[in-house]
DNA sequence: GTTTCAACCGTACGATCGTATGGGTCGCCT
DNA sequence: AGGCGACCCATACGATCGTACGGTTGAAAC
């Protein structure tokens, strides 16, 4: 209730999406394992005690960190422009959580940082399986939206060329992060093997 | 040298190997952060001032864990049974690098680990590309060799399909690791992308 | 016998971490 | 006016970290 901010829905403070965003920035910077509660506070120049108010313990300020990226992500390919085709569409929405810009290489390290911090860190795990599903859900229903439209053949299963595409993006993705390739060929990769899964006759 | 050992070569000690193989286990098992002489001390049986001596530094020890990993996974698919086609060749080897029993598993996770580590490891970073580029070249040679069987067709270019495949491979094993696939579906999976992505006519 | 040296053990210091705790300031409600 | 809760600041404690440093042992070199 209240004013309302633009981030997914309320009762967040301006402050602690602040504190979330300065913990995102470091863990993109300096890895998983570099985000503590004085960082995020020099980040964000406050005081330890501040972000300590608003995130009580380090998990809490891990998974706040956490799901603010996947919302950032899912704001962003939201707010994409519609293209004409459903499988371009898909591309280019796989495209958008590629490493483009710096708040999107930000998110796409997280990503990688918290997958990679799955063992060991079981809370994570839960965070990131719901965001693989989400994404899941939302690849697959692309797919269904081209077989309707007659561009991909509709023998094929979404259901097992779905998860196919995802390990595509995630591939690509943690091949952009650790050897930051430029966005140019990591776009134009997953582009191919999206074609080539769905059997998209080539141009 | 002396008595030669199992290993890549020689001039490391047998203890050393152990302290190694202890860091891995910790890095897969707690991750990457989870690193530090004294658990490796503690899961080696020894005291700190040992692996002190034989590391001196701790990113001496974090590179010694990656290079024996990177090792181990090259001694593992070199010594795989060969196929009678090229292309089984390739998937079989790729399989190799998948979680299946605790060893490979371990290596699977330090993997992307690893991966996921280069931002604010630089050191790490030039270890990983080492390795991917290994596997880079090894994958566009067992293509090649498809080709000259006649298996794929010689139009497309190795070198653009390559990186295709090796990112497809990290996204199935990043995967696998996050979510801890079953090997069957993770092996069934980079299977399918590559016979796909080589535009071998499905059986 | 003496020296040397690699391997291993144990301790200590400074830094950083997570977190508990208490005080201070402001706006809002009764 | 007085209480009250949200917000922010500051300090402190115990734990863990990387690493420097010295001691001990045993075998090889001279």
């Amino acid at each position: 209730m209240g004013t309302h901010d633009d981030s997914t829905d309320a009762t967040v403070t301006a402050t602690a999406d602040r504190l979330a965003d300065a913990a995102i920035s470091i863990i993109a910077r300096d890895g998983f394992d570099a985000l503590s509660v004085r960082r995020v506070a020099r980040e964000a120049a406050v005081t330890g005690g501040t972000v300590q108010h608003h995130y009580p313990s380090k998990v809490d300020l891990t998974v706040a960190a956490l799901d603010r990226t996947v919302s950032r992500q899912a704001h962003r390919i939201s707010s994409l422009p519609l293209s004409d085709s459903p499988v371009t569409q898909l591309t280019s929405e796989l495209c958008a959580m590629l490493p483009a810009d710096p708040a999107s290489t930000e998110e796409a390290v997280v990503w990688i940082a918290m997958s990679a911090a799955v063992p060991g860190h079981p809370f994570v795990a839960e965070r990131r399986r719901e965001a693989a599903e989400q994404a899941r859900r939302w690849i697959a229903s692309r797919i269904r939206r081209s077989q309707e439209a007659g561009i991909v053949d509709a023998a094929i299963d979404p259901e097992v060329v779905g998860p196919m595409i995802e390990a595509a993006l995630d591939g690509v993705m943690l091949q952009a992060v650790a050897e930051d390739d430029p966005l140019g060929v990591s776009c134009q990769r997953v582009c191919d093997i999206v074609d080539r899964v769905l059997q998209i006759p080539q141009s």
